[in-house]
RNA sequence: GCGCCCGUAGCUCAGCAGGAUAGAGCAACGGUUUCCUAAACCGUAGGUCAGACGUUCGAAUCGUCUCGGGCGCACCA
């Protein structure tokens, strides 16, 4: 969707000077203040090629352009000349457009009949779900949404690790320490094997290579092998679905490492076939020395394969099984230089779809003593938080509105949506230090307080209780704050383009805040429901507009958005 | 050692394809409820944007270096 307000005001400006209306709409700003206006043109550009000093450029330039509706009024302001829009027209325009859009608002038809796959979340089975793997999945989610909501279809996979060195160990450890009859593990059973495992295998060097003999094993398709890795994977997946049914959190196809595991034999000859790979310590790799990154590696020296094999032949295979125009990988920015390897071995098979894959990465999420790690078994489980997020909405439910019916499912909507929130509110790749207190905390810029004023707006139009009309009095809008929140609502559609541009959902979470300030304060200043049925009616579709827009944000982040709470 | 990321108020963060006086929230203090949900709103206080140099009419934003923190660097994923 294009602005076409800004689209206007480059339009006016192309025609009185030498500049492109590419050039002028990359020029184009915001003012901080909306006093001086609601667009900018900064003359300093001109001034070196005018010769002239950029407050004198604006000020003849604010003289040679006739304001043509929706501008009202060209000024300039020192070196800028800035824009003002006729607040009339310009509401109008916003409100009814939202109005007849509703959830659409905002979705965009650029990404028609294109493709993109999301690996996201692809958590290691026989391990819990921690607080650890909330960033991947959210993220993916979320981009997810967003590419949806611009006209992608979207593949939402999950990547499980179903595959490698440890399963050998969790083998081992069973073998040797496990005491139940294998029916009746769960999750946290495996986790103990594993975390003894480890504690054993620093005082037993031994321990290792009998795990990545069975490791080998699996790989060959040893009965036993196999039998006891799919129950582990069966155990895992049924305590995962569990949690991400919790979150909301959608998958269209949950594919571990196993499934390629046919499928790498072939890689590798076209690799070799290539004439990309070399034995180096018996191992066989690609040399990436000439790129300066360390050696690809395809097989160690036992044989068996590695985690970046795998991820060549899924990458292959995701081409073809989709035809992907882009792929992205939602992980960890510690596995940076995979990826950069990987995708530089698919384009040194000189597949042309290499520059189509993106790794998007974040930061680690860190206790303030340091890094969580399911080795030692330091760990907050993604489930017990959440449990705790819904428990403490819950009491608070009960002391600020015991009335409320549906307590349950708003308790879980609200609960849910603060840790939600609270993840995807800092940019991507910021490591972040987790802190109960502040995934708990539900007042400021929280995800209770976007879903709270979602709800009090959706109170006034229960109460106001008829049809919204877009036919209304615009000129009644006028305020500044009521003209600041509607300038804000139109924001929408831009925000989303660039959350998906830069795969950054954080710019949609702070943009609701922003709303959500906007939104609160107008709702403390002016009286929406009054005796004045003109001004009633205009400041009732301000309000549903509002709490659409809202709406369609927090969907897109994958949360809820209770019409009471 | 080499490479990548981060460093903005006491704390958590926004602002970073250079632009007009550096913004929020939390915590602290003070105020707002006969009125649409006070999970809210208003106000006070709080800053050498880690530091230095450079590029520029202009730098929190770009470049170089230093310091501090994180991550990664061949048989784990």
């Amino acid at each position: 969707m294009i602005d076409q307000f800004k689209k206007t005001i480059v339009c006016l400006l192309a025609d009185k000077t030498y500049l492109t209306e590419d050039e002028i709409d990359k020029c184009i700003e915001i003012p901080p203040d909306p006093k001086m206006g609601d667009y900018a043109f900064p003359c300093f550009s001109l001034s070196k090629t005018l010769k002239n000093s950029p407050n004198k450029i604006a000020s003849e330039l604010a003289d040679r352009l006739k304001p043509t509706s929706p501008v009202s009024e060209i000024k300039a302001i020192g070196p800028y000349l800035n824009f003002f829009l006729d607040k009339t027209t310009f509401s109008e325009v916003v409100l009814k457009k939202i109005s007849n859009e509703g959830n659409l608002y905002g979705s965009d038809t650029i990404g028609e009949g294109k493709t993109v796959v999301i690996d996201y979340s692809s958590p290691n089975i026989a391990k819990h779900l921690a607080v650890h793997h909330l960033r991947s999945a959210l993220i993916g989610n979320a981009l997810y949404n967003i590419y949806r909501n611009l006209g992608y279809k979207c593949v939402g996979i999950n990547h499980l690790g179903d595959w490698g060195t440890q399963f050998g160990q969790l083998i081992v450890a069973y073998k040797k320490w496990g005491e139940k009859n294998l029916e009746d593990y769960t999750i946290t059973d495996l986790n103990k094997l594993y975390v003894r495992f480890h504690q054993e295998a620093e005082k037993d060097i031994y321990l290792e290579d009998e795990a990545r003999e069975w490791f080998k094993k699996l790989e060959r398709g040893d009965t036993e092998a196999i039998e006891l890795w799919k129950r582990f994977k069966d155990i895992s997946l049924l305590e995962f679905q569990r949690v991400y049914k919790m979150l909301g959190i959608h998958f269209d196809a949950v594919v571990g490492e196993s499934f390629y595991n046919t499928m790498v034999e072939d890689t590798v000859s076209r690799i070799r076939e290539k004439g990309l790979a070399c034995i180096s310590d018996q191992a066989l790799i690609i040399d990436l020395e000439r790129y300066n990154m360390p050696p690809c590696l395809l097989r160690k020296k036992d044989d068996t394969t590695l985690y970046a094999t795998r991820d060549i032949a899924a990458a292959e295979y995701r081409k073809s099984a989709y035809n992907f125009d882009k792929m992205i990988y939602v992980v960890g920015s510690e596995q940076k230089l995979h990826f950069k390897q990987v995708f530089k071995v698919l384009e040194l098979m000189e597949y042309d779809w290499a520059g189509q894959c993106v790794h998007v990465d974040f930061g680690l999420m860190k206790f303030k003593d340091g890094k969580m790690s399911t080795r030692k078994g330091v760990v907050i489980l993604l489930e017990d938080l959440l449990i705790e997020a819904v428990e403490r909405i819950k009491k608070i439910i009960e002391e600020k509105n015991p009335s409320l019916k549906d307590k349950e499912l708003v308790a879980r909507d609200v609960g849910i949506g603060a840790v939600v929130f609270a993840d995807l509110s800092t940019k991507r790749n910021k490591d972040v230090i987790f802190d109960w207190d502040t995934v708990l905390n539900f007042e400021g810029e929280t995800g209770p307080y976007v879903q709270y004023t979602h709800a009090r707006l959706c109170s006034i139009l229960r109460k106001y209780g008829k049809d919204v009309m877009a036919d209304i009095d615009y000129t009644l809008l006028n305020e500044d704050d009521t003209i600041n929140l509607v300038k804000n609502l139109w924001q929408y559609p831009f925000v989303l383009l660039k959350s998906a541009q830069y795969y950054e959902p954080s710019l949609m979470s702070n943009y609701l805040i922003d709303v959500c300030a906007n939104v609160n304060k107008f709702y403390n200043s002016h009286r929406v429901l009054s005796e004045n049925d003109d001004l009633t009616k205009a400041r009732i579709l301000l309000v549903d507009a509002a709490r659409q827009i809202i709406k369609n944000g927090l969907r897109i982040l994958g949360m809820h958005a209770p019409a009471e709470m």
